[in-house]
DNA sequence: ATCTACATTATAATAATTCTAAACTATTGA
DNA sequence: TCAATAGTTTAGAATTATTATAATGTAGAT
C-alpha cells in the first residue's frame, strides 16, 4: 500500500502538468488495494469530505476525461442514465448489483473465455464484455 | 407481415388504453420482421415522418416508459449518454457498431452458453449479458 | 523573475429527461 | 345514449447531467 506514490512523475509521463488538483485526485482514484469503481458525484464527495480539497465540478469533469484520454481511466456503461468510470483500464467483465448500484469485476477465472461465432463483415471486434446483472436472492423466499 | 394487427387488444391485455398514439406507436415499433433497436429521437422521428403522427416529446417518454414497465420494451445500455431500447425483451448479447452506433441481435448460435463460476453471497444472477464492440476493420491497415 | 501554455474556476449554456397542471378521451354503467 | 370518471396527452416549466466560456491562476521553461 504506497501511500504518497510519485504521481507527479506519473503525470508528467503521459503530458498531464502535475497540478494540485490531479495530483489530489491520482491519489484519490489510484492509491488503493483494488479497483475503483465510481461516479463523478462519487468523486467530488471524496475529495471534499474525505481529501479536504475544494474542487470545481467542472475541473472534476476534465480531469477525469483527460484521465480516460490518457488511459488512467475507462467509462463503463451500466446504466444510461449515469455515467460510471473504472480505475480497471482493462477489457474485463462486471458483476452489478441492481440493489447497491455497486460494480463488481470479475477474475479473469470467473467466467470462460467467450467464443464469438457470429463475424460482421469489414468490422474488426474490438472488446467482449460480459455484464452480470444480480440482486437480492432472499426477497424471492416464502 | 401482418399489417394493422390487433395492437388494440393487446394494449388492453396489459391495462393500457388503446389510445390513438399508443396504436401508432405499437405500429411503429411492432409491426417489424426483426428486432427494433431505437432511442428516444429516432422513434420521435419514424411518427412524425413516416406515420405522420404529430405526438409530444413526453407523450413519447411516458409510452416507452409504460411499455417497458409492461414487458414491451427493454431498456439496453451501451453508451451512458443516450438511452436506447429495443423490442426484443429476453436477456440476450449484442453486438454494437462503434463507427454507425448501431446495435444488432446475436443469435443463441453466436455465443456459446456464458459460465459464471464466481458466485455472491445472497445474491441471485437475474441476467448475464454479453457486448461486443465491433468498428470498421479498414483503418488498421496500410 | 518573467513568460507562456495549459489548468482551474465560477458561471452560463445545452441536452436529455421528468414534472405539472390543464385539456382531452376511452371506458363504464346509469 | 351519455354523463361520470379514471387514465392520457399535451405544452411548457423544471430538473439533472454534462459541456462551453472566458477570466484568472499556475507549472515549467528560459
Ligand atoms: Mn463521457
Ligand atoms: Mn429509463
Ligand atoms: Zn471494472
Ligand atoms: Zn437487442
Amino acid at each position: 500500500m504506497p501511500k504518497n506514490c510519485n504521481f507527479i512523475e506519473k503525470l508528467r509521463e503521459v503530458g498531464l502538468r502535475p497540478t494540485k488538483q490531479r495530483v489530489k485526485m491520482c491519489e484519490v482514484l489510484f492509491n488503493r488495494e483494488k479497483t475503483f469503481h465510481f461516479t463523478i458525484n462519487d468523486l467530488v464527495k471524496l475529495l471534499s469530505e474525505k481529501m479536504n480539497q475544494k474542487i470545481s465540478l467542472a475541473t472534476v469533469y476534465n480531469t477525469v476525461h483527460a484521465f480516460e484520454k490518457k488511459g488512467y481511466l475507462k467509462e463503463i456503461s451500466i446504466d444510461s442514465h449515469k455515467s460510471y468510470f473504472d480505475t480497471n483500464t482493462s477489457a474485463h467483465h462486471h458483476f452489478f448489483d441492481e440493489d447497491t448500484h455497486e460494480l463488481i469485476d470479475c477474475d479473469e477465472s470467473d467466467i470462460d473465455k467467450i467464443n464469438i461465432r457470429k463475424n460482421i463483415t469489414g468490422k474488426k471486434i474490438n472488446s467482449v464484455e460480459v455484464l452480470v446483472r444480480v440482486a437480492s436472492d432472499n426477497q424471492t423466499q416464502k
